[in-house]
RNA sequence: CGCGGGGUGGAGCAGUUUGGCAGCUCGUCGGGCUCAUAACCCGGAGGUCGUAGGUUCGAGUCCUACCCCCGCAA
């Protein structure tokens, strides 16, 4: 099929990717511009933006596609338009313009997680089975007629940038099922059930904010969740994987928040609410590498509540 | 030239301010103790202190340049 593509971060390269090696006519590319990014600010091209050029497809880079990018997308007469965490709203005008519609990839299965941090989400709401869904895009922000989905189990200790990498492989298999169940006519659009929706609002550094008074588990999931951004931090450590875990013998009844155990051996096990248990398993310290607790610890001996 | 933190045996760190024997917590190897252990005791191996140059009787430490890693900005 012709294709016009719009997708910006890592997420969407798997899509991209499976797109050209099915054979599919990717006509043109359309990822949000050039941002200010890393160490130094340099200006710097989105995944997306990368892959494109490297196997030779027109990028298009409009601030506001549905702006100043309408022309251009009209020109490249796609059949469908396909997008997947692009990044910006789709006016009806350029919903119009692919002749058999435009097919979104969304990270969740719908009609559950709407929105634009579908991952963080499941597992900040300790989802156990998440997925992906494609779907017809319209004019709401994932409220299109669902095509395919699939569905996978996630991690015990899986943190959001991980599960979001397998999604994202997941999906571009999908993607290309959908493009050609749509061809063929054996993918029918099937309206989300708006009785059972969720939308989820944008993550915020405040997220990152940990209520120890919470279950183990609430605790785990938070962590998880909210790696690689923007992350859960505590004494100004940044906790990237942590696991619910047993009260060790003896630390009972400690208040939430208290360090329970602090060395190579035991690990790092803070007291949650319920006189339930974390061990964080995956820290970073101000200025250094992500690292084992474990390892942390050899270097930085902590105190344990009495 | 956007701002800041860092690079020291296999891992994580201290030591740099004020130049003077390479240190700590572990791991590892060998031996011992114990019914047993994430326990304890004894002994050993293992380091171009990111790279290059400079100052000095002497540089991990001071000076200059460069390389690499990490955070801030979503």
């Amino acid at each position: 099929m012709r294709i016009v593509f719009m997708g910006t971060p890592e997420f969407a390269v798997p899509p991209l990717t499976a797109l050209l090696d099915a054979g599919h006519e990717v006509v043109g590319v359309f990822t949000q511009p050039d941002r200010p990014a890393g160490r130094g600010k340099k200006l710097t091209a989105s995944p997306v933006k990368k892959l494109a050029v490297e196997r030779g497809i027109p990028v298009f880079q409009p601030v506001k596609i549905r702006r100043d990018g309408v022309e251009d997308l009209r020109a490249l007469a796609p059949e469908v338009c396909v997008t997947a965490a692009f990044g910006q709203i789709l006016s009806q005008e350029i919903l119009d313009i692919p002749t058999l519609g435009t097919v979104n990839v969304h990270a969740s299965l719908l009609p559950k997680h709407r929105g634009s941090a579908p991952i963080a989400w499941a597992i900040l709401q300790g989802d156990r089975t998440v997925g992906v869904t494609t779907m017809l895009t319209d004019r709401g922000i994932d409220t299109g007629a669902m095509l395919l989905k699939a569905e996978t189990e996630r991690g015990a200790d899986e943190t959001c940038g991980e599960l979001t990498a397998r999604l994202s492989v997941l999906g571009a298999e999908l993607l290309v099922k959908t493009l050609a169940g749509l061809a063929d006519g054996s993918v029918v659009p099937v309206p989300q059930d708006e009785a059972a929706m969720t939308y989820d609002p944008m993550l915020s550094k405040e997220m990152g904010q940990i209520d120890w008074s919470e279950p183990a588990e609430a605790v785990a999931c938070r962590i998880l969740a909210l790696n690689p951004w923007p992350c859960c931090t505590w004494e100004g450590i940044r906790l990237l994987r942590a696991r619910a875990a047993a009260v060790p013998e003896g630390r009972r009844g400690r208040a939430p928040g208290a360090v329970l155990t602090a060395d190579p051996k035991r690990g790092l096990v803070i007291a949650c609410g319920g006189d339930t248990a974390v061990e964080l398993t995956e820290i970073q310290a101000p200025g250094g590498k992500p690292m084992r607790a474990a390892d942390y610890l050899r270097g930085h001996p902590m105190e344990i509540a009495e």
